[in-house]
RNA sequence: GGGCGGAUAGCUCAGUUGGCUAGAGCAUCGGCCUUACAAGCCGAGGGUCACAGGUUCGAGUCCUGUUCCGCCCA
């Protein structure tokens, strides 16, 4: 073998490489392969919304790429796409801010061009991103939200759903973000902590009695609508079917009873407005009471609200305390600790508003959501209660729709007159019925009408919640009434926090669609965090550049500077579904283990320049015990790992390999294995072969088993190597390591060589002790076996040419010495060091 | 208030179905300029496994309770 590896190894130029072999073969580009099965992935499209990827996107996205490269090498025919979320009102908002216009102000065609072009600059960076990280995903099955078929499929889906009647149209008051002005589902709230003030607020009876409730929200009052007692309540019981007058705005409303009233929940009796709270929504409908609204869409009093019309909420919360104060309605106030459902996007309360949208109905399909959940193999399984828990929480059917400019349009018309709805004919999607007219049956069917598009958008989720419809061409399928041959896809990859929306929705859709999973499996991971324990965020990435221009939390950088094998590695070593803090210091740790591999093949070559990888190697059986550890070795590495993989557990693999590598691999057996090729003389020419085809084979094992972790150092060892003498063209189409379980399992071997390395550890003591190198030749070692098992003696001695260059000496003697005890029973170790050195 | 997860060395984390003296990396200390690697190697110190009970021959691991942290939900 004539192989030279360059002395200093270059991440920059070794990654440039690996990418180029990579583009140019081809290798991961998905075709269709007799014989050989998909192992298809579903992983998170990123928001395009700004540059916002950090170390911790590096780190879920290193996650699931690892599992793909061990299934490609394993033989799968794997089908890895990337999407990108280009839909939605990060996007919206992010080109509302950058480009500093206002979306009231200009054709929503315009601004949906501006989106697009800002989200496709976007996205090249990202792309490049991913590249550079080293995922093999297959670019040419590239998709984006807001592309033709993201759209046709959205728009399918609604039609499928609208057509299996699992969505309907309602006008009942819907939860409202007033910032952004749109409706929003149950799982875009956030809950938010704070400090309220509660008002007792004096109403009363038409005789003039005073009834005394409390309230955080007295701005509401002027949409009272009712008020409750609980059945039970001793002290109300005359007020049953009675009317009280609301203070200030003087309307009267019912008292009327609801078990679910608390009875010790200030004074037992409740307000209820159009719309403060979910409870209102319910007690509105359960009892058909007045709409009184005197909170617009944008969170402004109404004329409703009288001389308060106008105020935002908050503001006229505090004038109408006031009034009420001057008026002597409020008996009491105090501070308390409440909680308020905020929009996830705007961090604002929520509203309610009366606007009719489109549902899609979840409650009546709880239970065969349940049990889809359990179908799903979960990993780590626990998470699978978090999607439980979710869908036995669910307060509302899924409100689709929203009102904003940029997103997929509903593929419908309605017709002014009669209130009928056109849908469109599927074979036209996508359409945007702003812009494009009905079908012709139906401008034919409705001559004279006026028809209208439907002027909202969907929900985000509608389309991210088909990626795997969207990536297994379902719209192509369905026009051409043919089979999706790619669905159901084997496996999601997400975070925890995504559960109840992606996830869910994705569950829900397929259950609709295809009446199947979207996949077999899930894989949960966790979160990077940053040094404090917080999750990274886009904050961490604009603010902690360093003078050099140098961010710890991006990813660009971090590549620059350790290379994206160095990243990798610190990615995998965050457990499945676990959080992992960040430190810049463990991705130099990971840089550190990839130059080492680097060295330790650099020096596996300069020992093999005479060796013929297509000469006949001895059989295992006969090689020196101390490669034959190094085989029992790796094979255990070998078949603990692939356990783990194969539950997509890459971190307990990564640490399997690692302890491997460095205390048996490099630390133990490259070091005892020198003196053989520094001092070949003294060693048989078969004793020398043995190390040299273990050497060989036990290297190629290693590059295989890092490959999944770190594809651009691998893959230059393979080709520098290894190619000429292997058919694959890249280490990453090349066949996972084999381990012999027989071999495995030889405990002999292991136990022998335990006793060799017991003798080692103590010669190694004595040399720190003494100040010598650990490498320096000794004069003399003197092992002594007065006291030891005859056995363990006679092992011992059979084995005196091991030891001596293990142990780097001149001489061995089986003589009294008072070195050092080793762990061996009645074992002592001396040494002498050389008299000129 | 409910659910899930976590609490193990100074820091970040492993620790399968209970089983030898509880591990790794980083950090610390001492040594070694060694013909793969000083971004290295050898050696050493460092733990009441959050707390309190219980089951067991044996508990970091199983059970009960408590405290604290994170996430999700009310």
């Amino acid at each position: 073998m004539n192989v030279q590896l360059e002395k200093d190894y270059d991440h920059i130029a070794i990654e440039q490489e690996g990418r180029d072999l990579w583009d140019e073969a081809g290798i991961y580009r998905y075709a269709p392969q007799e014989g050989k099965q998909v192992f298809s992935v579903d992983t998170p499209p990123p928001y395009v919304s700004a540059a916002h990827l950090h170390v911790g996107h590096a780190m879920s996205y290193s996650q699931a790429e690892f599992v793909v490269r061990y299934k490609r090498m394993r033989g799968y025919n794997i089908f890895y796409p990337m999407g990108f979320d280009d839909n939605g009102l990060p996007t919206e908002r992010y080109v509302e801010k950058t480009h500093k216009v206002d979306k009231r102000k200009i054709s929503r065609t315009d601004f949906q061009d501006l989106c697009i072009a800002e989200t496709g600059r976007i996205a090249k960076v990202y792309e490049k991103l991913w590249r550079d990280l080293g995922l093999s995903v297959d670019w040419t099955q590239r998709y984006s939200t807001i592309d033709p078929n993201c759209r046709r499929t959205a728009q399918l889906s609604f039609i499928d759903l609208f057509e299996k009647e699992k969505i309907y149209r309602s006008d009942e008051p819907v939860i409202w973000d007033t910032h952004f002005d749109t409706a929003l589902a149950q799982a875009d709230l956030e809950w938010l902590k704070r400090r309220g003030r509660l008002y007792d607020i004096r109403f009363s009876a038409p005789d003039g009695t005073p009834l005394v409730i409390s309230t955080t929200r007295p701005e509401l009052i002027p949409a009272c609508v009712a008020l409750y007692f609980n059945p039970d309540d001793e002290r109300y019981q005359h007020l049953k079917e009675g009317e009280a007058i609301v203070p200030l705005f003087e309307h009267r409303v019912p008292i009327k009873t609801s078990p679910e009233v608390a009875l010790d929940f200030g004074t037992g009796l409740m307000m209820v407005c159009t719309f403060g709270d979910a409870e209102d929504v319910k007690k509105w409908k359960e009892d058909k009471l007045d709409t009184r609204i005197c909170l617009d869409r944008r969170g402004k009093m109404t004329e409703l609200a009288g001389r308060f019309a106008g105020m935002d909420a908050a503001y006229a919360r505090k004038q109408i305390v006031k009034d009420l104060k001057d008026g002597d309605f409020i008996t009491g106030e105090k501070t308390v600790e409440q909680n308020v459902a905020i929009g996830e996007r705007s961090g604002q309360p929520i509203e309610f508003a009366m606007e009719p949208q489109w549902f899609i109905r979840l409650m009546a399909h709880r239970d065969e959501f349940l049990k889809r959940a359990d179908e799903l193999n979960w990993h780590p399984d626990y998470m699978k209660t978090r999607l439980k828990d979710w869908i036995n929480g669910l307060k509302y059917d899924w409100n689709i729709s929203r009102q904003r400019f940029y997103g997929v349009p509903f593929p419908l018309w309605f017709v002014q007159e009669t209130g009928e709805v056109i849908l469109a004919d599927r074979a036209d999607l996508p359409v945007d019925p702003l812009a494009d007219p009905p079908p012709a049956w139906a401008q034919e069917k409705y001559k004279g009408m006026t028809i209208v598009g439907d002027p909202d958008v969907m929900d985000t989720w509608m389309t991210s919640s088909l990626s795997p419809q969207i990536n297994t061409g379902w719209y192509d399928a369905d026009q051409a009434g043919t089979e999706m041959e790619l669905f159901p896809m084997t496996l999601r990859v997400q975070a925890f926090e995504i559960i109840r929306t992606w996830l869910f929705y994705s569950v829900a859709k397929a259950h609709f669609h295809q009446d199947s999973l979207p996949w077999t499996d899930a894989m949960i991971s966790g979160w990077g965090l940053n040094e404090q324990g917080k999750k990274i965020s886009k904050r961490d990435l604009e603010r902690f550049t360093d003078k050099n221009g140098f961010n710890r939390y991006d990813p660009n950088a971090l590549i620059g500077k350790y290379g994206a094998d160095a990243l990798r590695f610190w990615a995998a070593g965050s457990h499945l579904g676990h959080d992992l803090r960040y430190h810049e210091k463990d991705v130099r740790t990971g840089r550190r283990g990839v130059i080492k591999l680097w060295n330790v093949a650099r020096f596996a070559t300069l020992q093999l320049e005479n060796f013929d990888p297509s000469a006949p190697r001895p059989a295992i059986a006969d090689r020196n015990l101390e490669d034959r550890w190094l085989l029992v070795e790796l094979h255990r590495t070998v078949r603990t790992m692939t356990e783990h993989l194969d539950r997509y557990d890459y971190a307990n693999a990564r640490d399997a390999l690692e302890k491997f590598f460095w205390k048996i691999y490099c630390d133990n057996y490259t070091e005892i294995i020198k003196d053989r090729f520094w001092n070949p003389d003294r060693f048989s020419s078969e004793a020398l072969l043995s190390t040299q085809a273990t050497l060989y084979e036990a290297l190629r094992v290693v590059v295989g088993l890092f490959a999944p972790y770190l594809p651009f150092v691998t893959e230059a060892l393979y080709q520098r190597i290894y190619r000429e003498s292997e058919e694959p063209v890249s280490i990453h189409v090349s066949d996972w390591p084999d381990f012999d379980a027989a071999l495995a399992d030889d405990d002999g071997v292991i136990a022998d060589m335990g006793k060799v390395l017991a003798v080692l550890q103590g010669v190694r003591f004595l040399r720190s002790e003494n100040k010598i190198s650990q490498t320096a030749r000794l004069e003399k070692v003197s092992v002594d076996l007065e006291q030891a098992d005859p056995a363990l003696a006679a092992f011992l001695t059979a084995n005196t040419t091991l030891l001596q260059s293990a142990l780097m000496t001149e001489s061995l003697f089986f003589e009294a010495a008072d070195g050092k005890e080793t762990s061996l029973e009645g074992v002592r170790v001396g040494l002498t060091p050389k008299i000129d050195q």
